[in-house]
DNA sequence: TCGCTACGTTAACGCTCATTCACGTTAGCG
DNA sequence: CGCTAACGTGAATGAGCGTTAACGTAGCGA
């Protein structure tokens, strides 16, 4: 058996039963015995993988504010248009809320569970993923100085973040394009 | 000393700084001692106000779905047509989520920790609730079915909501102009 | 074969915390 | 004056749970 293991291993298993449990019940409604059972060891197991259950979140949240700044910087880098940078950011976020929901909902529900270095590492990267998006709302002339594209990128992510309570039992597709229209119309108004 | 007590008494201060702690914390993250801490009595003395702590989680909830609904129908009754309608219903809803930012995190970030009978009566509410502002968009030409529709309130709520995790810096007469006019021209928003 | 590593197991340990108990203290009211 | 209801308190109870300990086992490299 290979040391670095090719198919999705437990370690991979343990994260995403315990997505789906932390979204379903909150982190501290979900017991280390409840995450093991859902993979079929029991307990004290995970110790194996993680140093506790704080370390495990953590390393969840942290690859999810990776995967989302990662994936806005590639806009960034692909696109000087600032509207179709816009554009192109708004297809990635729904794209990534549809398919993975109950990541979106521990991530903004479960960040105070974190432990302190943790939860500054995550604020970090949420803070850079945002301001890609503040810098391209005002380059596109969108809003009215910093503060505004920061509440308006805030409103923006509530909006397609939107999909857990709701989009569950809509076609993905069908959604998608609901969510993505609401959030361009929603940034390219005016505010009187 | 009146039977009815005419002042803000201990019961309203108890639900205020559960809320503010819930909001902060998580209902999981609060214990009972640190509740009594909070409005300067301790621990057990919450049992001479509410039957448990789900008890007291449940009061504010309910209460919460009420407020909403209430002020729903109350804005269903005073307006015939629908897109005046949707801007009174904007205009209420991002109100009460300006004003108070910690009911709102906490109604949807710890209804799954209600007892099952209380959760069913917030859901019911809620669902009340919603079906105003689907009606109101089917109406209002704005949405294509109900399930169209109901996307669309779920994502509108989204935005509104928002707030706790930006407005907090921001004063609120300029936020309060931006989510507005930013729900509006997404529910206006014609899905390509 | 030997031993090391990876991965599990079950049985404690210890702490937190919701809830209950037994017991005051005040204030209105007959 | 006493009775009672409202409101507190601090101590005990008991369950849940994260974590550690002690112990197995299978496979790989030397």
């Amino acid at each position: 058996m290979p040391r670095v293991p090719v198919t999705m291993s437990r370690r991979d298993q343990i994260l995403s039963e315990a997505a789906r449990l932390f979204a379903r019940h909150g982190f501290h409604g979900v017991s280390i015995d409840g995450i093991g059972a859902a993979v079929g060891v029991s307990g004290p197991a995970l110790y194996r993988h993680f140093p506790s259950k704080e370390g495990l979140l953590a390393e969840m949240l942290v690859g999810i504010s990776e995967h989302l700044l990662a994936g806005g910087q590639e806009r960034a880098a692909a696109h000087t248009d600032p509207v179709d940078l816009l554009d192109a950011l708004i297809a990635f976020h729904t794209d990534f809320a549809l398919r993975q929901p109950e990541l979106i909902t521990v991530q903004d529900r479960d960040l105070a569970n974190l432990p302190d270095d943790a939860r500054r590492s995550v604020r970090g990267l949420q803070r850079a993923y945002v301001e890609i998006w503040v810098g391209a709302l005002v380059r596109a002339g969108l809003a009215d100085g910093e503060d505004a594209a920061r509440v308006a990128a805030h409103a923006a992510f509530g909006l397609m973040n939107s999909t857990p309570r709701s989009a569950t039992h809509t076609r993905a597709d069908v959604a998608a394009g609901v969510l993505a229209a609401m959030t361009r119309a929603a940034l390219h108004a005016h505010p009187a």
